[in-house]
DNA sequence: CATTACCTGCAA
DNA sequence: TTGCAGGTAATG
C-alpha cells in the first residue's frame, strides 16, 4: 500500500536514473489503460519518445516525472503498482503493462497486478489542478497544529475518514493513519470535530514521527511494496498498530481490536485509545 | 456524510 | 469457495 514514504522512496531512487535520460520508445502491452493523456489530443506513445527526464517530485502519493517539453508524467501506484527499473533486456514479466525505454540501456516499468495504477502525461495546468485538490504534505510548515485543528472544526465526521481525505493532509494511507492515531492514543472513531487542541498537537506530531520513520527505512513492505529495483522496505518492524490485531497492545498489554472504520480494516488498542477521549491521569 | 465499485492474488 | 487487502472516484 504506497503512501508517502514508500512514493517518496521510489522517488529517490528513480530521480538518478531518470534525470537527463531520453525517452526512446514506449511499449504497452495487454492492459493499454494503465497509460492515460489528460490532455485532449495528445497520445502520449506518439509523443513521449524523444523527449528527456528533466525533475522528479512529489506530491502526496504521486510522483511527477516531468519532461523537458514540460509535460510531467503522473504516476499514482494505488495498491499494487511498482514503477520498476530494469535493462531493456530483460523480457517483460507478467502485470509489467508498461515499458519506457531509456537511451542508457534501461527501462522504466509500470508493473500492476491489480490495474489500479495510472500514468498520466499532463501540462502544467493537469499538474496545478491536482495540486489544488491536495491537502498540504505533512512535513509543511502550512501545516500546524492550530490549521489542523481548525479543519478539524468543521468535520463532523470520523477522525480516521478525515485523515484518509488527502484534500486535509496529502499521502497518508491506511497504514500509517492507524500509526499516528495510536501513537497520539486517539480512537479511530472518535468524531473529528471533538479533538482537542492538545489533541491537535500531539496528533501532527504523531503524524509526523510516523511518516518521517518510514522515510528513514525506506517504506514499509507488508505484502507487495518494492522499491524499484525489486528491494523491500524495512519500516514495517517498526509498526505498532498496522497487522497487530489480536497482539497485545506495545504499552498496555491489551489484545489490539480491528474493526471497519471509513471501509478500511482498522486496528487500535482499546484501552490506550479510548472512545470517550483522553484518559484521565493515573 | 458514508458506502460501494474498481481489480485480482492469496489466505482461510 | 469465500472474503479480505485499500486509494480514489462515483454513488447513495
Amino acid at each position: 500500500m504506497p503512501e508517502l514514504p514508500e512514493v517518496e522512496t521510489v522517488r529517490r531512487i528513480v530521480e538518478p536514473a531518470l534525470l537527463g535520460r531520453r525517452i526512446e520508445g514506449v511499449t504497452l502491452r495487454d492492459f493499454a489503460g494503465v497509460l492515460e493523456s489528460a490532455i485532449p489530443g495528445v497520445d502520449p506513445v506518439a509523443t513521449l519518445p524523444g523527449q528527456s527526464f528533466a525533475a522528479t517530485n512529489r506530491r502526496g502519493k504521486y510522483l511527477l516525472l516531468r519532461l523537458d517539453s514540460g509535460l510531467t508524467l503522473i504516476v499514482h501506484l494505488r495498491m499494487t503498482g511498482r514503477l520498476l527499473l530494469t535493462p531493456t533486456a530483460a523480457p517483460l514479466v507478467r502485470f509489467e503493462h508498461l515499458a519506457i525505454r531509456l537511451d542508457d540501456g534501461n527501462d522504466l516499468r509500470f508493473s500492476d497486478q491489480r490495474k489500479f495504477g495510472r500514468v498520466v502525461l499532463a501540462s502544467d495546468a493537469g499538474v496545478a489542478l491536482l495540486d489544488s485538490r491536495l491537502g498540504p504534505e505533512p512535513g509543511s510548515p502550512r501545516l500546524t497544529a492550530a490549521s489542523l485543528h481548525a479543519a478539524l472544526k468543521r468535520r463532523p465526521g470520523k477522525i480516521k475518514n478525515a485523515l484518509l481525505d488527502q484534500s486535509l493532509i496529502a499521502g497518508l494511507g491506511n497504514i500509517y493513519v492507524d500509526e499516528a492515531l495510536y501513537r497520539s492514543r486517539i480512537h479511530p472513531e472518535r468524531v473529528a470535530n471533538t479533538l482537542t487542541q492538545p489533541e491537535c498537537v500531539s496528533l501532527l506530531r504523531a503524524v509526523r514521527h510516523v511518516i518521517r520513520t518510514a522515510l528513514d527505512n525506506q517504506g514499509t513492505t507488508f505484502s507487495t511494496f518494492e522499491n524499484p529495483y525489486g528491494e523491500a522496505g524495512g519500516n514495517a518492524v517498526f509498526l505498532r498498530a498496522y497487522g497487530r490485531a489480536g497482539l497485545p497492545c506495545l504499552r498496555c498489554g491489551t489484545p489490539m481490536v480491528r474493526i471497519v472504520v471509513a471501509g478500511r480494516g482498522t486496528t487500535f488498542c482499546p484501552t490506550c485509545q479510548p472512545l470517550d477521549g483522553p484518559m484521565p491521569p493515573s
